[in-house]
DNA sequence: ATTTGTGTGCGG
DNA sequence: CGCACACAAATG
């Protein structure tokens, strides 16, 4: 690293060009996200290389930034400032990289330099030296052909053929427990033997230790990279460095692994992108398959988003037919899954009031058969219970009838929309036609211990996330109880797996609560072995109970992308939140000239709290839609805090929405607010395009 | 955040 | 008219 002195170079009438560096410097300022010129001193000219980091002076402050380019201009009568310093010795960020974090930030409302920091672990100087001291290896390119395309996915074997010859084939792909890992390594493989590199995102650190050993076995141990948070800082930094170098050609890792900076990328495969692991918990909170899908168009390359189950936003790549739907054969899907039954209401209700407090008869007497076949997994949801408003005659969830939003049921027992604030008033069931609501709360106070005890003398594990988890446990007999994601796998598979609670999660108002339903239960389901018996208790509605019967996901992921459409709903038209003190918001939703939604007092978020109850569904009043309020106009944060509770300027959130074709108009707009707004430091008011929290 | 540019008010 | 100060815009 090399530094130089200060100096103000002022180049008067008559000037030459000169030598500058683009540099987009490190500063989340909306109206300084566009690269700024600086003058290349003849010392630093080497170094001052595309991709670099750089120490430059801003307003009379040092910051770091990158350079995005090196060009000769004529500076006119601009008075440039000198780099002061090239710190890193070599390219840190890949053009590659910077073009997407551009248009993720065009996308999202945000800057560059706010996506850049997701994308670049944190410079390791000491790391740096040693990788760059390394010769570069022998280009490890892997020679063996793909295997042979497996037959249980029509189009299966033809991505593998196209990956093979170059191309980039884009899919959703419905895996099946037993060729899963198969079809991942082929995917791989394909890709390696174009020469192409691959970076493949799971959810969790296990998954990845689970994904990279696979690999591993198959392509070598020194050919696969693992990434994940719970790695040193020197170690996150080798291998992106080592990707840039085109020394690491396949990566596998955690959410930030999306952004690993591999030479001729190939294919990117996403895992089960609908968990919620997989979105970034900082602002902008980009979701991996939003960066894959975003590289996958820069870069040239394939994409497969894969799960047991399908998220609403991969089915809408197939929709848009961007990508391919590859679902199992109706033969090898029955070959590789369990029987799935769903008890209807009918049947809880026949069961009485023990169907909700207890386990059912029929349930108990399957576990106990089961379990002389070997373990039996029953997953549990957390336990807490959210107020849900559903018809009262069929129970199907209630939406609003102004914005399809999620309705909310506050204490004094009146309903309003948590979206656009406004009350469902003649509400009527879209269903069965009924008209009247009732509230009630949904959630599961069980727990493993209790389970355990009406099981006495059999051997009994529980895991979660909480208490502590278990990865495996082996074929004999034994009960497992488990929250959703912690179930452990069951060496040759489980003999039985029962989801007990099951509207704990489907019944929730949020739009995602279906999908996110089917993702927890298909990802238990898959643990069974083939052809035993599987059941959903607790009562949900007739397309999930079809959707699990009929192991079908992707249908079910059409049916709610069809639904989203009808409502105006993210992905067919583009949802944004706009959060902030009330006269600002309301000033930038005048100005963005988008159909506004609603406005709702922010949720302050609380807890779930616990309550000593029985059972997953807990009736409570009948409830008029309007009733408890007087007025259609929306409360505009005026009575919807706690009583007595002084608190300070209630914020308030604003949904605007446009048709997904006038996105980037309205992205543009947004962008020209914050940079004016941020330029004469209004109050802040923070945007959010598409909120996952919503959908 | 800091610097630079522009506008305004007041004293000369 | 010149200067000090306030506010807005730019920051290379």
């Amino acid at each position: 690293m090399e530094t130089r002195q200060e100096a103000l170079i002022d180049l008067g009438e008559d000037s030459t060009p000169v030598d500058v560096a683009r540099v987009l410097v490190d500063v989340d300022l909306p109206q300084l996200d566009h690269p700024l010129d600086y003058l290349v001193p003849p010392e630093l000219a080497p170094q001052a290389r595309p991709g670099r980091s750089v120490r430059v002076r801003l307003a009379g402050r040092r910051t770091t930034g990158w350079i995005v380019a090196r060009e000769v201009v004529d500076p006119g009568a601009r008075t440039l400032q000198p780099l002061l310093a090239v710190i890193s010795d070599t390219a840190v960020v890949s053009p590659a990289i910077l073009h997407l974090a551009r248009s993720l930030a065009d996308r999202t409302v945000s800057t560059a330099s706010q996506v850049l920091s997701l994308a670049l672990p944190p410079r390791h100087a000491r790391t740096e030296r040693a990788v760059l001291a390394e010769p570069h290896p022998e280009e490890n390119r892997v020679d063996t052909p793909p295997p042979p395309a497996r037959a249980d996915h029509r189009g299966g074997g033809a991505q593998l053929e196209h990956l093979a010859a170059g191309e980039h084939p884009r899919a959703v792909w419905t895996a099946l427990p037993t060729s899963r890992d198969a079809q991942l390594c082929a995917l791989v493989r394909a890709t390696r033997s174009s020469g192409r590199s691959v970076v493949v995102v799971v959810p969790t650190t296990a998954q990845v230790g689970e994904v990279r050993a696979l690999l591993a076995a198959d392509l070598g141990e020194e050919h696969v990279e693992a990434l994940t948070s719970e790695d040193s800082a020197a170690h996150r930094y080798r291998v992106h460095l080592e990707a840039l170098l085109g020394r690491v050609r396949v990566v596998v890792g955690t959410r930030s692994a999306v952004w690993a900076p591999v030479e001729d990328l190939g294919l990117v495969v996403v895992w089960d992108d609908g968990d919620d692991r997989l979105v970034e918990q900082r602002s902008p909170h980009l979701g991996a398959l939003d960066v894959a899908v975003a590289r996958a168009r820069s870069e040239g390359a394939g994409l497969v988003a894969g799960a047991y189950a399908r998220s609403t936003k991969a089915q809408a790549l197939v929709q848009a037919h961007w990508a391919a739907s590859l679902v199992p054969e109706r033969d090898a899907l029955r070959a590789a899954t369990a029987r799935v039954w769903v008890p209807d209401d009918f049947d809880r209700d026949r069961e009485g009031a023990a169907a909700g407090s207890h386990l059912p008869p029929s349930a108990q007497r399957l576990i106990r058969r089961q379990l002389a076949v070997g373990p039996v997994l029953v997953q549990v949801p957390l336990a807490g219970y959210v107020p849900v408003v559903s018809c009262q005659r069929c129970r199907r969830v209630a939406r609003c009838t102004h914005c399809g939003g999620a309705l909310s049921l506050h204490r004094d027992g009146s309903i309003t929309c948590a979206w656009c604030g406004r009350d469902p008033q003649s509400w009527r069931c879209p269903e069965c036609a009924g008209t009247r609501l009732r509230s009630l709360r949904v959630g599961s106070e069980r727990t493993g211990e209790e389970l355990g005890r009406a099981f006495p003398g059999v051997a009994l594990t529980i895991s979660s996330a909480q208490r502590g988890t278990t990865r495996e446990v082996g074929e004999e007999p034994r009960l497992v109880v488990a929250t959703p994601g912690a179930e452990p796998h069951a060496r040759g598979g489980y003999a039985a797996v029962l989801i007990l609670d099951a509207p704990a999660i489907a019944s929730r108002p949020e739009l995602w609560a279906p999908e996110e339903a089917l993702r927890r239960w298909f990802n238990a389901l898959v643990l069974a072995r083939p052809g035993v018996p599987a059941v959903v208790l607790g009562g949900v509605e007739r397309t999930l109970a079809q959707t699990l019967v009929r192991w079908d996901p992707a249908d079910f992921a059409a049916r709610s992308l069809d639904e989203r459409a009808a409502l105006g709903f993210f992905p067919a038209m583009t949802v944004v939140a706009l959060d902030g003190a009330p006269e600002q918001v309301a000033e930038v939703v005048d100005e963005a000239r988008a159909q506004v939604m609603g406005t709702v007092p922010r949720q302050v978020t609380a807890a779930p709290e616990a309550e000593g109850s029985a059972g997953p569904t807990r009736p409570a009043a009948t409830v008029r839609p309007g009733a408890g309020r007087g007025s259609t106009e929306a409360p505009m944060g005026t009575d919807a805090g706690a009583p007595g509770r002084p608190g300070p300027a209630q914020e308030v959130r604003t949904l605007i929405r446009v048709p997904r074709e006038d996105s980037e108009e309205l992205f543009a707009r947004l962008r020209t607010i914050q940079q004016r707004r941020s330029s004469r430091r209004l109050p802040l008011v923070r945007v959010s395009v598409n909120p996952p929290e919503l959908f």
